[in-house]
DNA sequence: AGCACGCCGACT
DNA sequence: GTCGGCGTGCTC
C-alpha cells in the first residue's frame, strides 16, 4: 500500500532540485498518482507551495518526520509516465531545474500562482484589526511597502496569520444550453393555455417542441439570435427547460471550422518512393530518423501529410513541428484541410485560454494531429505513430534561455521510447543532421527537384565593389534597380531580403567619431524614422534623437549602415510607381501583422515586399518573379562558426521563393564578397556541395558536427567579478577535461555589457568527456549561493551562437 | 525562494 | 541590558 509521494516542489533553486518525500494522507491515498500537482507546506512557518508529485513509493528516504500532501490540484494527471520521463531527461541534459522543465512542458494556464493573505488572529489587538480596516483578510501582494511593515510586524507577534493560498488559472470556458424538461405533449398543452397575444412564448413553446422531437439541446448562443435570453430565463424559472453550462473549447482558428476535406494529391515519381519508405518504417513501428532534403517547392509537404495520415490509419497519433514563422494561417489550413478536427495547433500567437485547451484535445485523445513551433515538442500526445520537424535546420528550434532545449533532440528522445520514426525535412539541413545521414544513423532521402519540373530559378550575383561605377544609388546596383522598375511595369511582384531592421545602423558625428550608445547594453543605439527615435534592439531602450553631437556639439550628426526603413524611403525615391510593403518586427509587432501584411501582399497591394529575415521563411505567392538581396555579406562578418551556413541557408531560402508558377524566376544578388563559397553554392542552388566544402572547414577548425559545443557564462554588474569568476570557473571546468577537449576564451561576450550587466563567458569543444556533466552540476550548485551576490551562471549545450 | 536562527551595533 | 541589522543554512 502507497503511502509516500516524491514531490518536486515549486522553488527553482540547486538545493531544492530533488523530490521530498510526503506522506499521502488516506482520503488522498486512492486519488493521487505521479503527474498530479500537489500543494504542500514546505520549509518553516506557514509556507506552502505546489509541487508535482514524480513517484509513489513504500519507503520514505528522508528519516525525519514527513508533513502530509495538503491538497492535490488535480483530478488526473496532467503528465503521463512519458512526460514526466521526459521532464527529468530535460532536466538532466539541459541543467535546468526539474520544476523549471515541467513548467515549461505544460501550459501556462496550468503554473500555479501563489498569495499571501493575513486575517486577524484571536489575539489581535484593537490597533492591528484597524490594519485590515473593514476587509476580514488582506492579500499581502497588493500592499504598499509602507503599508506591508506594520503588518508584518503584527504577524511576528503572532497577532496577525499568514494564510497561502494557490491560484489555479486553468479556466474552463463554459457555454449555455437549452435543455427541455418536458415532452411534447406538456408543451403542447402549455401551448392551448397561453394568451393568444403571447407571441414570444408561443414561439418558444414550438422551438421546444422541434428539439424535444430531435433530441437537440441547441447552444444558447445560438437559440438568442430568434428568442429573447429572458424568455429563456422565464421558461427556465418555469421549469419548462433548463440552461445548462456545458465545456467548449475555444477555437484559435474558428474560420477553419466546417471547411471540407481535402484529399491525397497524386504523387510524383521522387514523392512515392519517400512516402513508401517513411510508410514502411510507420508501419514496423520502427524509431528510425529520416533526413528528408527536398529542395524549396519539390513538394515536401504533401509527402509529411500523407505520412502523417498512414500513422493515423493504423491508430496512431502524429506530431509536426513548424518554426514559429512559417505557422501561418496558409500552412494550418493545409493540414486542418486534411485532417479536420484531429489537428490541435500549438504555438506563441493562441493565447493562454487557447494554449490550455488545444492542449486538453490533446491529453484527451480528442485531437491526433498537432502543428506546431518549438514548445510542442511537448505535446500531451499518447501512442506517437510519426514525428514530422519541418525546417529542421531553423535555429528557432533551440531555446535560448533555461530549459535550453533543442526541439528537434526532445523529438528524437520522444520517438526514440514511442517506437515511431522522424522524418527531418530541409531544403538546407543543418551540418549536423546531414553528417549524421552520412554516417549511416539517418536514413538520407533526396527530393532533388521541384514538382512540375519546374526549373530553379537564375541566380546573378551582383558584385557591390563595382556597383558605384556602374550607375548605383544608395543600396541598389543598376541592374537591381533595372529589374525592380521592369516587374513593376509588367505588374509583377518582387521580394526584397534586408538583413538589419530600422532606418540605420548607428548615428556617428563626423567631427569627432561620437556614437549614440545604448546607456545599459555596450551596443549602439539604431534609428527608427517612424518614431523619430534611437532604439536598443536588445533592451528596448528608447531615446530621442540627438540635434547635436553630445559629445562636442558639432551639428554634423549622421546616419551610417542601412534599415528596412531607410531602404524603404530610397526606394521610394528611386521607383515612386512602386508600391513597397515593409515587413520587420517593427510592422508585424502586433498580433496578426505577419499574417496581414502576407495577405496584402498576396493580394497584390503592392509591388515589393521589403523585409528581414522573416520574408525567406515559407511564403509562396505565385507572381513573385524576382528576388533581391540587399545585402548577403550581413551574416558573414560575425564571428561565428556557423556564419556560412547560415548565409548559406538563408540565400538558398530567399532564392527559393522566385517563380514558383507558370513563371520563370529572377534572383540577384547583391555582395561584397562575390566569391565566397557560401555565396556561390547558394548560387548554384547547391547544397550537397556547400556541404561537403563546409564540413572540410568545420573538421579543420574542430567545430561541429565534429565536435560538441557548451557555453559557460558568468554575469555580473561590476564588470571585473564577472572577468574573475569567468576564470575561476574556467580553471575548475578544464582540470575535470580530457586533454582531447577544447577550451575557447574565457572571453568577454560579443557585447559585452547587456541590460546593465556584463557577460564573460567561455565554449568547450569536445567529443566525449565523461566528467563534463559532473563538473557542470558541482559548478551550479556552488555558485548558487552567490547569485544572491549578483552573479549568475548559465550553461548551454549547444548553443547557436557563440558571440 | 523564503523563513528562521544566530551573532554584532545603537537605543530604552 | 534589548531590539533589530542581515549573513547562513535548511526545507520532506
Amino acid at each position: 500500500m502507497p503511502k509516500i509521494a516524491k514531490v518536486i516542489v515549486d522553488v527553482p533553486t540547486m538545493q531544492t532540485d530533488r523530490p521530498f518525500d510526503y506522506l499521502i494522507p488516506a482520503v488522498l491515498s486512492d486519488t493521487i498518482q505521479p503527474g498530479m500537482r500537489v500543494w504542500v507546506q514546505f520549509g518553516k512557518g506557514a509556507r506552502k507551495v505546489s509541487g508535482m508529485v514524480v513517484a509513489i513509493s513504500q519507503h520514505a528516504d528522508y528519516a525525519g518526520t514527513l508533513k502530509p500532501i495538503l491538497t492535490t490540484l488535480d483530478y488526473a494527471p496532467v503528465l503521463n509516465p512519458e512526460l514526466l520521463a521526459l521532464s527529468q531527461w530535460l532536466a538532466q541534459t539541459t541543467y535546468a531545474f526539474w520544476i523549471t522543465c515541467i513548467q515549461t512542458m505544460l501550459p501556462a494556464r496550468l503554473k500555479v500562482d501563489t498569495d499571501k493573505w493575513v486575517h486577524a488572529s484571536a489575539t489581535a489587538s484593537p490597533q492591528t484589526l484597524k490594519l485590515l480596516g473593514a476587509q476580514a483578510e488582506l492579500a499581502l501582494a497588493e500592499l504598499t511597502p509602507q503599508a506591508l511593515a506594520p503588518v508584518m510586524k503584527a504577524v511576528q507577534q503572532g497577532e496577525l496569520t499568514v494564510e497561502y493560498r494557490a491560484h489555479d488559472r486553468a479556466r474552463v470556458k463554459t457555454e449555455d444550453h437549452v435543455v427541455p424538461l418536458l415532452d411534447i405533449a406538456d408543451y403542447d398543452q402549455l401551448l392551448t393555455e397561453l394568451r393568444k397575444n403571447a407571441k414570444q412564448k408561443a414561439h418558444l413553446l414550438n422551438a421546444l417542441m422541434t428539439w424535444v422531437t430531435r433530441a437537440e439541446t441547441p447552444a444558447v448562443k445560438q437559440v438568442t439570435q430568434t428568442i429573447p435570453r429572458t424568455q429563456l430565463t422565464q421558461a427556465a424559472k418555469a421549469g419548462w427547460l433548463r440552461l445548462e453550462a456545458r465545456e467548449v473549447y475555444r477555437d484559435p482558428y474558428p474560420q477553419l471550422a466546417n471547411q471540407a476535406l481535402t484529399t491525397a494529391l497524386p504523387l510524383t515519381p521522387e514523392q512515392a518512393p519517400v512516402v513508401a519508405t517513411v510508410g514502411a518504417a510507420v508501419a514496423a513501428e520502427q524509431a528510425k530518423t529520416f533526413l528528408l532534403e527536398g529542395v524549396t517547392g519539390s513538394g515536401k509537404t504533401e509527402v509529411y501529410l500523407q505520412i502523417i495520415a498512414q500513422a493515423l490509419a493504423k491508430g496512431r497519433t502524429a506530431l509536426m513541428l513548424v518554426p514559429e514563422i512559417a505557422l501561418t494561417p496558409q500552412m494550418v489550413q493545409r493540414v486542418r484541410g486534411r485532417f479536420g478536427a484531429a489537428v490541435a495547433v500549438m504555438h506563441s500567437g493562441l493565447s493562454e485560454g487557447e494554449k490550455f485547451d488545444e492542449w486538453r484535445r490533446i491529453q484527451r485523445g480528442e485531437a491526433q494531429v498537432v502543428v506546431g513551433a518549438r514548445s510542442a515538442a511537448f505535446a500531451p500526445l499518447r501512442n506517437i505513430g510519426i514525428c514530422i520537424i519541418d525546417e529542421e535546420h531553423e535555429s528557432s528550434y533551440k531555446q535560448a534561455d533555461a530549459p535550453r532545449y533543442h526541439a528537434r533532440d526532445v523529438v528524437l528522445h520522444r520517438a526514440q521510447s514511442a517506437h515511431a520514426p522522424v522524418v527531418l525535412g530541409s531544403a538546407t539541413p543543418s551540418l549536423e543532421s546531414r553528417a549524421r545521414a552520412e554516417k549511416g544513423v539517418y536514413t538520407l532521402l533526396r527530393l532533388p527537384h521541384r514538382i512540375n519540373q519546374q526549373p530553379l530559378p537564375q541566380v546573378h550575383l551582383i558584385d557591390m565593389r563595382q556597383a558605384y561605377q556602374q550607375g548605383g544609388r544608395d543600396d541598389f546596383s543598376a541592374p537591381l534597380l533595372a529589374a525592380l522598375a521592369k516587374r513593376v511595369s509588367r505588374h509583377e511582384q518582387s521580394v526584397l531580403l534586408l538583413n538589419r531592421r530600422g532606418y540605420s545602423a548607428f548615428v556617428m558625428c563626423r567631427e569627432c567619431g561620437y556614437k549614440v550608445m545604448c546607456p545599459n547594453c555596450d551596443i549602439s543605439l539604431t534609428l527608427h524614422m517612424d518614431t523619430h527615435s534611437l532604439r536598443c534592439h536588445y533592451c528596448g531602450h528608447e531615446e530621442a534623437i540627438p540635434q547635436t553631437c553630445p559629445s562636442c556639439g558639432s551639428k554634423k550628426i549622421r546616419y551610417y549602415g542601412t534599415g528596412t526603413q531607410k531602404v524603404e524611403a530610397s526606394l521610394n525615391q528611386l521607383l515612386p510607381q512602386a508600391r513597397v510593403l515593409r515587413m520587420d518586427v517593427d510592422t508585424t509587432r502586433r498580433k496578426g501583422g505577419h499574417a496581414k501584411l502576407l495577405k496584402a501582399f498576396g493580394a497584390h497591394q503592392a509591388d515589393i515586399l521589403l523585409g528581414t529575415q522573416m520574408i525567406a521563411k515559407g511564403l509562396d505567392f505565385p507572381d513573385v518573379t524576382l528576388v533581391g538581396v540587399i545585402n548577403a555579406d550581413t551574416g558573414l562578418g560575425l564571428p561565428d562558426f556557423r556564419a556560412s551556413e547560415r548565409t548559406f541557408q538563408l540565400l538558398t531560402q530567399v532564392a527559393g521563393r522566385a517563380g514558383r508558377a507558370d513563371k520563370p524566376g529572377e534572383v540577384l544578388i547583391q555582395t561584397f564578397n562575390p566569391e565566397h563559397y557560401a555565396i556561390r553554392f547558394a548560387q548554384a542552388h547547391d547544397y550537397e556541395g556547400f556541404f561537403y566544402a563546409e564540413m572540410a572547414i568545420r573538421h579543420r577548425g574542430d567545430y561541429p558536427p565534429y565536435y560538441y559545443t557548451l557555453k559557460l557564462t558568468v554575469s555580473h554588474q561590476t564588470e571585473t567579478k564577472a572577468a574573475k569568476a569567468i576564470y575561476s570557473l574556467a580553471q575548475q571546468v578544464t582540470a575535470a577535461l580530457s586533454p582531447d577537449a577544447r577550451v575557447l576564451g574565457p572571453t568577454p561576450g560579443a557585447i559585452a555589457r547587456l541590460k546593465n550587466r556584463y557577460f564573460y563567458q567561455m565554449v568547450i569543444k569536445y567529443k566525449h568527456e565523461p566528467n563534463l556533466g559532473a563538473v557542470l552540476t558541482q559548478i551550479l550548485d556552488e555558485t548558487q549561493s552567490s547569485v544572491k551576490n549578483g552573479f549568475q551562471v548559465a550553461i548551454d549545450p549547444e548553443p547557436q551562437d557563440f558571440i
